[in-house]
DNA sequence: ACAAAGTATATTACATGTCACATATTTTGT
DNA sequence: ACAAAATATGTGACATGTAATATACTTTGT
């Protein structure tokens, strides 16, 4: 301690509280990335990417879609086109993709098996993840702060894609 | 909802309800992903990014630093080397990096004048930018979030920037 | 004194977040 | 019927999140 004022007479501003608003804003960059840190560590065995992860999960529940659904329900990468996230995926031969017949500018997307298969094992990472983010919020008011976070980001892209995941049926372009 | 039900029956699962840790999940990849938009495009006039302006901050706060010291502080890229971050700013003309005198490995990072001047704008953008999210916590308790996201980032890389910043000077690699 | 180990930074590679633009197809308006 | 406008997807560009590797310098151990 007298160490750190020393240091901090050496020309340094003199420190001050970080601003609550400020703070929130670190945590939650740091949350994210934590968080992601651990999904792509567990997901690396099974050789995809956190993204590409959502990708899988949303096919196994929602294929047949198209480009732009897809993209609709992807909070990765809200409001945009997943074009090259999907290509990657049909290199890797999870993801079949062909045109739609009733539209020629559109694609649909379902799984392969062995896509299906990758897809229930991203289940199972996600699950035990799952499990130790509950852990994390045992004795907290969890409930206000999903509202809280909906509230945040509501009429947003991605927060948007998030209730469109909680509603399917409601919110899609007809297919 | 009759539409959804018909929509539900062509062969989809049953819908579900979303789990709320997942909920969290992807609400907490939501604000940061809208948040970091809204600053990237608060920033853009400026002509820096979210993650430059970052830096711009702390050497305004804490130069010289070395590019260790820098990357311990910084929560955007946390527990890796910032080196290409910072070269893009030197290039800019906003970062001044000369070799260490105690230590030819090291560099030491401080800011030009347009470093200072463009560091002041970013400092005034983010006070709006934080005055919109004080306003989005009203009646909201705050610190209890904030006391759980620490835990939740605790011992991670980025939660660590973030209790560097919040006491430097006793986290410090000596310089 | 010297070699081995450790360290600070730069560079490479892959994936992706974001935005802009290009191309082909479909829809709309006249 | 035809042109203009709109739309779905693909591609290019820049920045960056993450991890691995390379290089030069400093410290440690003998």
């Amino acid at each position: 301690m007298i160490l750190a004022l020393l240091i901090g007479s050496t020309g340094r501003k003199r420190e001050t509280e970080m601003r609550p608003a400020e703070e929130l804003r670190y945590l939650i960059l740091a949350a994210q990335r934590e968080g992601n840190r651990q999904l792509a560590h567990a997901l690396r065995p099974l050789g995809v990417t956190p993204s590409q992860a959502e990708v899988l999960r949303l096919l196994a529940e929602h294929a047949p879609l198209s480009l732009m659904q897809l993209g609709e329900l992807l909070v990765c990468e809200a409001g945009t086109n997943p074009s090259r996230l999907v290509s990657s995926m049909v290199q890797a031969g999870m993801v079949h993709r062909v045109t739609a017949p009733e539209d020629r500018r559109a694609i649909k997307l379902t799984l392969t098996d062995r896509g299906q298969e990758t897809a229930a094992q991203v289940e199972q990472v996600e699950a035990e993840l799952y499990a130790m983010l509950d852990a994390s919020t045992a004795g907290f008011d969890r409930d206000s702060l999903i509202r809280w976070l909906g509230g945040l980001v509501a009429n947003q892209p991605s927060g948007e894609a998030i209730e469109r995941r909680k509603n399917p049926g409601t919110h899609y372009a007809t297919s």
